[in-house]
DNA sequence: ATGAGTGCAAAGGCTTTGCATTAGG
DNA sequence: CCTAATGCAAAGCCTTTGCACTCAT
């Protein structure tokens, strides 16, 4: 659902205002394709593919999403994850939606969201902390993804 | 370096017995071109791109490449990886070398391997296990990228 | 006015596929 | 022999780019 001036206040008071200042940090402006795009990732509960945001919105031509995917990308708002098919997807950065982690479909390539408990993430940062030492990379972040078989798959018998 | 007739009884005694094995479950054989992929791919340290592969061994046309790779992937003998440019990437199915993680490059998009210490392993694994439960996933592993910046991309100031 | 953004169309580049030929079992 | 595998070429498909037009500042 779009998000007007009114539900804006509730729903998401400071995410539009957050792209707007990162693009315009970039150089960039807030244009209403953009925040088309990023709406339709709001109201995401996964990482969508080009493909599927154009499904969603026809009123964008395809050259003006992957254009503006990138702009956003690097200004910041907006994360490419690239599972295990061809397909790049996009979601809102982590900063501003919260830390997780995907579920990735062996069977369809569909990529779904997951947390995890505290407890458990604090594991993982111990494990990152306890490599960043032993690398010559200057570590940024992690990514652990779980792969299997979504529901479907499953049920399809693969 | 090549894996001879003789070198091949202390190298690795079992790889190409595995993999002709596996190819035959699948009805597949192990032909010459299969054998030069998977040898390519042991003797690298990290996952290889289709373009690495074919500079490294012009004898084998693209399509070859593309077609017994996927070949392969299906017999469960190599392991497509995706990092965040648009080159898929192989590796020996981790049954194969071991488990590992990877180092993923946010400046040039190379990828490189790493293992971490059976007590951090340990601790990952915990992870998996907590969340398994939780998700309507059939879960059959685990991904633990760092993502970061490699040596050379820090040297060049990124 | 002035440069960013847009949209259509065409081109790029990795990947896949058709088809006739070759080779492995 | 007979099917799988091969290799060349062509096509597919996601993605990028050129260029002229529009719009916001």
């Amino acid at each position: 659902m779009a998000i007007d001036a009114a539900s804006n206040l509730d729903a998401a008071p400071n995410l539009h205002t957050t792209a707007a200042e990162r693009l315009r940090r970039d150089g960039q402006r807030y244009t209403s394709n953009r925040r088309v795009l990023v709406e339709l990732l709001e109201d995401a509960d996964r990482p969508l593919t080009i493909p599927e945001l154009l499904e969603r919105q026809a009123g964008i031509p395809q050259s003006s999403a992957y254009r503006n995917l990138s702009v956003l990308e690097r200004a910041g708002v907006v994360e490419r994850v690239m599972a295990t098919d061809e397909f790049a997807r996009f979601e809102l950065a982590e900063d501003l939606t919260g830390h997780h982690h995907h579920l990735i479909c062996s069977g369809c390539g569909s990529v779904s969201d997951f947390v995890v408990a505290p407890a458990v993430e604090r594991r993982l940062d111990e494990a990152v902390e306890a490599i960043a030492g032993e690398t010559g990379f200057r570590i940024e972040g992690h990514r652990f993804d779980l792969i299997g078989y979504c529901r479907d798959c499953v049920a399809a018998g693969r």
